[in-house]
RNA sequence: GCCCGCUUGGUGGAACAGGUAGACACGACGGACUUAAAAUCCGUUGGCUUUGCGGCCUUGCCGGUUCGAGUCCGGCAGCGGGCACCA
């Protein structure tokens, strides 16, 4: 028995020392670059287990890496803008900035503790004028090269507080606050040009060999490329047409309707004559502008009184509806309804007793049932004249040729992906660098007088934008007349913010946006680590601005994140009273596997959630660093479970996580002694011992390239209970007694990275170590050295188990099937039975198949 | 509603390219140490069955392909993420 494990003296010991030596400091000269990183946080005050979770997760890989040898970049900053900072303000009378460095430096302080090895020089806030000036002068970049531009965008708007909300803010279709039925609004705002770039970031995905398949399937699927055909319905009696998209052309023949947009064009125009028309076009209005509730609104339309010609059968004329099911912003604003094989139209049909004619047969020839739900498979035309027989897929093609020869159509690809519109009317946001003048109209702030800086003396009593009705900020002289000029008041989205940053922390300090020489040695990002949440969004917007940076010429790659590992989230259990109160975890008492309060009443266990306020089920990171210390709860975060999956805390984990680090410590204290030579010869023990470590270094580098931490550790794991049944032996045994030395000091290598404290503390106090484990070259697994001689394999009769045998590597294939069938079991299993096959998979299996 | 995932013992998970399901842990149970408890250490632990040996069943559910399926294919169910102004 030795000294305890003292982490409250030694972690803050090592984490002063690595800072104190600049160990993880990046160096823009040097070779065998390497940049990970973490996604952005928002500073919301108090760090949580989806942090934790997340930086540990990066800190394996960043400490691997330099191990490994490379240069390592590692940077850490906030993503320090956003709407919970005014909500704050309006709630606890703080401005959104003193608010928001308040939780800057509460969460530095807690996320200091973690002992990540960051590169703290290079930090940035979103919110620091020093940030924001050079975002600025990126948007009048955008805007000079035609990707930013201005167009009517559609709001959430609370009649009663005279405010724009998001989404968020919109619960079941009422303001949060007020209450009131939420309109949507236009309102003229600043976009983005993603879509110019809609072909490459989608093409591009392919190259992103090391993202996750699911995200490029996400963002495959958000991008929604598809190729379909414009068709023109001539309306009867006018000389207008109706324009639609349509993926769908085959189906032309059993067209029942049309309809438009409630915001199309048209449907305003008909509704100045129409006042059922205007007051259904007002009533859309009150849903939000969500997908969501968009989507899940019953399908409801009104009647325009005109019709339509179809333009393959022009005596045949069909209904023009206005519904609220669909979008202008995707395609033309206007569809004709298949109702036998759309789902939508379907619903629609039904509820206003239109025509269903089906225009498909099943693959099999017969007719689809459709007096219950449409048919959206595969199948052959059928009542639709000159496309009968053909298969959906030739039928497409030659409906197009048909519309084009009739100049009433041609074939179109569209995108269901959106220009991206980053304006905001809010205060705490990057101001949009533009002025309006009367004269000269928009005027875009010269770049001399950048940054526009958010003015401080702002009111939150008043609803609203606080730039709006601030008195003086938004007067100001044009730049180009000098005539009195109003400053745009909109601020951008935080996704703007967030698109760029990682560019930023290669050159924090440079008087540009980035350098583009370092940026670009830097660039891309080998790993980015984040939540799955971001998989559409923020990654899209991110990769939409390498794009965009390029074309203004600011730097010269695609994509910027080479490598991504989304993490799961991290849940607990959630407990309840017998009155159904929901309970704090510490308030829990644990006792033969059931739960009790601290007073001894018993508690249900409910499932375990994600970790959030609503539920009562979150665990202080700062709480347990106090009592177990932060390499415990690295090492059962890392341990429990895969990165990708969602993770559950439980008390009991981390208390394995606990007493494995002390088993660790007092372990170094057993094999301390310290012979200096590998001994000519080795005893028996003594070289498993090398076989195992050998194998181990092997299966735990692999494990962390593959970030497999859990599996990385069950080895690490298995290597030191092997070891630790050896301790009692090595007295008698001189070679022995070299190797549990030898083997543990990599162990102790191999676990740096989850417990980089634990190690350190080894490294120095126990084994006399000069160096640090930070400054130690990754230890090299030997393949010869691990090689097993023998092996196992499984003998199967007609694919169950009846045996196993030990063989030598390269044992001839019929030796091995004679000495499979002298098994008894395998005898026994074969009576009465004529043998058909054998088959023999080398070094895994023998099957006999007998009948 | 639309898009994308996930589902393996009491629990978290392992099984690399279809080849011994349950590695490594947690919990539980039994034992050692202790006046006692905690801590620690040792052993057992998927289920059913048999006095041992063994046998049968088992990867959310139903079906298929294969000598062989947790893994591949089709269908279903449950849970979760995203849906463009939360970040």
């Amino acid at each position: 028995m030795g000294t305890p494990y003292n982490f409250r003296e030694t972690e803050p010991k090592w984490q002063g020392i690595w800072e104190e030596k600049g160990s993880f400091l990046a160096n823009d000269d040097a070779p065998k670059k390497c940049y990970i990183l973490e996604m952005l946080p928002y500073p919301s005050g108090r760090l949580h287990m989806g942090h934790v979770r997340n930086y540990a997760l990066g800190d394996v890989v960043a400490r691997y890496k330099r191990a490994m040898g490379y240069n390592v970049l590692h940077p850490f900053g906030w993503d320090a803008f956003g709407l919970p900072a005014e909500n704050a303000a309006i709630k606890n009378k703080m401005h959104p900035a003193v608010w928001t460095h308040q939780n800057i430096a509460s969460m530095k302080a807690q996320i200091k503790s973690l002992g990540i090895s960051y590169d703290w020089t290079r930090e940035i806030a979103t919110c620091d004028p020093s940030y924001y000036k050079h975002q600025q002068k990126i948007f009048l970049d955008f805007l000079k090269h035609d990707l930013a531009y201005r167009k009517e965008g559609v709001v959430n708007w609370d009649p009663v507080e005279q405010t724009v909300l998001a989404n968020e803010q919109v619960i079941d279709g009422k303001g949060w606050r007020s209450g009131a039925t939420v309109t949507r609004k236009r309102l003229s705002q600043w976009f983005l040009k993603i879509t110019d770039f809609s072909e490459d970031l989608l093409a591009s995905l392919e190259g992103l060999k090391r993202w996750p398949d699911k995200v490029r399937t996400m963002q495959e699927k958000w991008i929604g490329k598809s190729v379909g055909a414009h068709v023109d319905f001539p309306i009867e009696g006018r000389s207008e047409k109706i324009r639609v998209f349509t993926t769908r052309p085959d189906t032309l023949f059993g067209a029942s309707f049309c309809v438009l947009a409630p915001d199309h064009p048209f449907s305003k125009e008909l509704s100045e004559s129409n006042p059922a028309l205007k007051k259904f076009i007002l009533e859309c209005q009150a849903l939000g502008t969500s997908q969501k509730a968009i989507d899940t609104a019953e399908k409801a339309g009104v009647f325009t009184g005109l019709k339509v010609r179809c333009p393959f059968e022009p005596d045949r004329l069909i209904p023009l509806y206005v519904a609220n099911y669909v979008l202008m912003d995707y395609g033309t604003g206007a569809i004709y309804g298949c109702p036998a094989h759309d789902q939508r139209d379907y619903e629609f049909a039904k509820k206003y007793d239109l025509l269903i004619i089906p225009v498909l047969s099943l693959p099999n020839g017969s007719l689809p049932d459709i007096s219950k739900e449409p048919y959206e498979g595969e199948g052959y035309l059928i009542n639709s004249g000159f496309l009968d027989g053909l298969t959906v897929h030739e039928a497409k093609k030659s409906a197009i040729q048909k519309l084009e020869e009739l100049h009433l159509g041609s074939p179109v690809t569209q995108f269901r992906l959106k220009d991206w519109g980053v304006s905001r009317q809010r205060y705490w946001g990057c101001p949009i660098p533009i002025i309006y003048c009367d004269f000269c109209g928009v005027v875009p702030v010269p770049e001399k007088d950048l940054p526009v800086v958010l003015p401080e003396d702002v009111s939150f009593d008043k609803p609203g934008n606080p730039l709006e009705h601030h008195p003086t900020w938004k007067q100001v002289d044009c730049p180009s007349c000098g005539k009195l000029a109003r400053r745009e008041t909109d601020t951008l989205d935080t996704f703007f913010d967030s698109s760029w940053y990682f560019l930023r922390y290669c050159s924090p300090k440079a008087k540009t946006p980035f350098d583009k020489e370092v940026t670009e040695s830097w660039m891309p990002v080998d790993q980015y680590i984040g939540g799955v949440e971001h998989a559409v969004l923020h990654l899209l917007y991110s990769r939409f601005f390498m794009r965009a940076l390029k074309k203004c010429g600011y730097l010269n790659l695609k994509e910027p994140f080479e490598g991504l590992l989304t993490q799961g989230m991290v849940c607990h259990e959630t407990y309840k009273d017998s009155e159904g109160n929901l309970l704090y975890p510490e308030d829990i008492i644990f006792k033969q596997g059931k739960a009790f309060t601290t007073k001894g009443s018993p508690v249900t266990v409910g499932p375990s959630e994600k970790m959030s306020k609503s539920k009562n089920n979150i665990v202080d990171p700062d709480a347990i660093i106090q009592e177990y210390g932060v390499d415990t709860a690295r090492l059962f975060i890392l341990s429990d479970s895969p990165p990708e999956r969602d993770f559950d805390w439980s008390e009991a984990g981390l208390h394995g996580a606990w007493r494995y680090v002390n088993r660790l410590w007092s372990l170094a204290q057993d094999v301390a002694e310290f012979l200096p030579k590998k001994p000519e010869r080795l005893s028996e023990k003594a070289q498993e011992v090398e076989k195992l470590t050998h194998k181990t270094i092997l299966a735990v580098s692999q494990n962390i390239e593959r970030y497999h931490f859990n599996k990385a550790i069950a080895h690490i794991r298995e290597l030191s209970n092997f070891l630790e049944g050896l301790v009692p032996d090595q007295k008698s045994d001189a070679s022995l007694l070299w190797a549990l030395r030898w083997s543990f000091e990599i162990l102790v290598q191999l676990i740096a990275p989850i417990t980089p404290h634990l190690a350190e503390e080894i490294w120095h106090s126990i084994f006399k170590k000069t160096g640090l484990v930070v400054d130690a070259p990754w230890p090299e697994g030997d393949k010869e050295l691990a090689q097993d001689s023998l092996m196992v394999l499984a003998v199967q009769v007609n694919g169950k188990l009846r045996g196993t045998l030990e063989v030598s590597k390269g044992m001839e294939e019929e030796e091995i099937k004679s000495l499979a069938f002298e098994l008894e079991t395998v005898k026994l299993a074969l009576v009465d039975k004529n043998i058909k096959k054998v088959i023999v998979v080398p070094e895994r299996i023998i099957n006999i198949v007998a009948v």
